[in-house]
DNA sequence: CTCTAAACGAGACGGTACGTCCAGTCTTCGG
DNA sequence: CCGAAGACTGGACGTACCGTCTCGTTTAGAG
């Protein structure tokens, strides 16, 4: 950090608030969530640690707040004109997402966040909502093309290539190989739509 | 002091840990994997602490050997006579797994194991590895019947159900409703396996 | 936003005054010296704490004034007619005050008002200064009546009633029992000045 | 307590005491009573804040140990032949006990040590018993000597020298000038006690 | 009576210290 | 003489205050 925050005027509000997030996500790189503490959070932001429980009453909501502020939900869906390619970069763009913060993220809040149900929610709100709806786009536009049958699309086939990308994920760890990604989509999630 | 009042004689050896184990899978229980600390442990089993870091250099080891102790590796592959009944089956008793401690410690797990590569490879052999293989010996039979072709079967459509099941604990804690693991195998697993 | 709703119209000047004065006391009374703080004696006073800090740097400065806004020295020199019934009076009138406010702040000030010389020679003028002062004119009346000898007048003399009286105070806390008074005038002050 | 350093296992907690309390004294000789902190303590003595809060409560019982630990009640009386040397001797060894750390204690400890009566009469005991228990010795030589009445001795004028010596300290602060004691001793403590 | 500058309440801010809990190491002593 | 018990250093926890500051709102007094 460059800059010597006793001189310049105290920051307050959103310049706060991105100076803890800026910290957050180094602390999340450099300890991993389970290394990550308010005190050093603070520390690095140079903030004290009254500011950081002032807005976030335990580190889960805080490295879901930071987490999500750098990486907002990426609203567009791919539409390349097929199923398979459509599929292919939705879980690309997944994967991705896991092999930074997210994912860190993702894997430490796993254990904490279901503690209570408000915070269970909105982490599933966050983290896994997004693949479903990402899945239900793009098999609704395969089945206007008369590519795909309606009648194959069940939840349970919409979560399955998310689910295989992410217990890679969790359980051996970035990077995800691309090899891994296509034959999820080559072997399960195209095969499992295109039944008749 | 002069004499030491301790009703019980001193524990040693396999009834030192049998009793840290115990302690430990009460502790998963009561707090949580990320409320499970090596005091605690120490304290509820009558125990000093370092006679856990003595036997475990860290609670991911501890936790691990605790849940395995009591839940060893079922052995017995279910074999009904057919695909669907078997694939339901084990995906049962993963359910009942995941319900009990060995999910608790799963959950915690993640996020800790990854450390250092030694340890992640105990974690997936212990967890993962397990449904793999009992995937492949119900597959092997189920092609060995006739019932399914061999070129259906690949790593990734063994891992679907697992993968899908995994998820939704991991999301959304216990209990597994039984409806969920009858659409995985009704709508992923056994077409997956069966299509021609 | 748009309204306020507080009942209170905004005071300022003597009645702000005035209100963190009664806060003060309020606060000296319950938590005592040692654990008042100008946070709460703000909130107390319904007052934001830049409106102390505005009027006194220090706790030390606020608990002065306030002790001594309500509590102003008492210009009225007892004259019953005799050394022994004045410095009586003069004594109870003194384990009265000390009783009170002024007492529990005398107490935490002495470990505090020292620190520079400024504060520590208002302190004694208003705490120590005032005894002395009664005692001169007390004995200037006795000396005038031929009751006792001017010589026998000393600093040292006319300190040690307050001497004892602050010393039990002290260490004993209130109350200060009548007789411990009455053997103070007995047996120490009214022998040591009518010594022929 | 003796130490023998051959032998005897020099336990690791009178090692550990020593170290805090001289970081004790020194933290008390630097920033005074009201600027000690446990914390600051802790770093000094290079100890954990758990090993400082598991011998003393608060920083009150640790202030008093750390100060009659290495400033232990005199034991020996002074005995010149006379009242006046003896009391003199008595009045000015006070006098440079106070000018220690033990007076920056005993300032401190006004506001706080009343607190509870527990407490108040450790802090009495050791603090005040100290001179009236001298002071009784000595008066008690003198009456064997005939030099006094016994009749003159009663505890305000036993009091009545150290009352006046910790007022000047309390609120003029050291250093205590020896003109002072003198006048202590030959305008109030004599003519108390000697007279017939 | 209106306008403006000061005073005000509220409370956020960067900090320090609190007293507690736990990690992981090291010492003591009993079996 | 090994190993159980637990005291040790160190550090993070979440809270309370410190003294400073910014923000709007009120209010007194000058024009």
């Amino acid at each position: 950090m460059v800059t010597d925050h006793r001189k310049l005027p105290r920051r307050r509000g959103e310049a706060l608030n991105a100076a803890i997030f800026q910290a957050t996500l180094d602390e999340l790189a450099e300890a991993g969530y389970a290394g990550l503490t308010m005190e050093r959070v603070a520390e690095r932001a140079r903030a004290g640690k009254a500011s950081l429980y002032r807005r976030w009453p335990t580190r889960i909501e805080l490295v879901m707040d930071a987490v999500y502020h750098v990486l907002p939900v990426p609203s567009s869906v791919p539409d390349t004109g097929s199923l398979r390619t459509d599929v292919l970069a939705a879980l690309r763009e997944a994967a991705r997402l896991l092999s930074g913060p997210a994912g860190e993220a993702m894997r430490g809040l796993l254990s904490e966040a279901l503690a209570d149900e408000a915070r269970a929610a909105a982490f599933r709100r966050r983290s896994h909502g997004l693949g479903r709806s990402l899945m239900q786009e793009i098999t609704r536009r395969a089945v206007e093309r008369g590519e795909i049958d309606a009648s194959a699309v069940t939840p349970r086939r919409l979560d399955a290539g998310q689910a295989l990308l992410r217990q890679h994920f969790l359980f051996a760890g970035p990077p995800i190989p691309d090899e891994l990604i296509v034959q999820i989509v080559d072997e399960v999630v195209v095969p499992l739509l295109t039944r008749r």
